[in-house]
DNA sequence: AGTATGACGGTTA
DNA sequence: CTAACCGCCATAC
């Protein structure tokens, strides 16, 4: 899935897109957890969809199923949680407190 | 139509 | 806690 920033979303892309843009301030969800949602797709599709087009999203709110924010943005992911009020412990999100179901 | 590629995840050691 | 391994699935080529 290698569209480059800037490609024209696929279909998938733009679905997984849309429920990004839906998780509220504060709250976060898993790339598995955006994928099971969807119904469509697994964890690394919605990775690569994120590389590809999370610039047009609020793209830290989507962590790991540790709780952690992924290597190449953790620095920047942390500041703007804990700058929305996101319940954090150390470098990892508190999923039990933050984790949005989708609804 | 087949192969390669991940902002991933669960299991096992 | 770290590391290896394997499954995953939409896309790109």
């Amino acid at each position: 899935m290698r569209a480059r920033a800037g490609a024209p979303p696929t279909p998938y892309a733009r679905q997984v897109l849309d429920v990004v843009d839906r998780i509220p301030r504060g709250k976060v969800m898993t790339y598995g957890d955006v994928a099971e949602l969807m119904g469509r797709g697994s964890p690394r599709t919605v990775g690569a969809v994120m590389s590809d087009h999370g610039h047009e999203v609020p793209w830290q709110r989507v962590v790991q199923a540790s709780g952690r924010p992924a290597e190449p943005y953790l620095q920047e992911a942390l500041r703007l949680l804990a700058a929305e009020g996101c319940p954090l412990h150390g470098e990892r999100v508190d999923l039990a407190a933050a984790r949005w179901d989708g609804r």
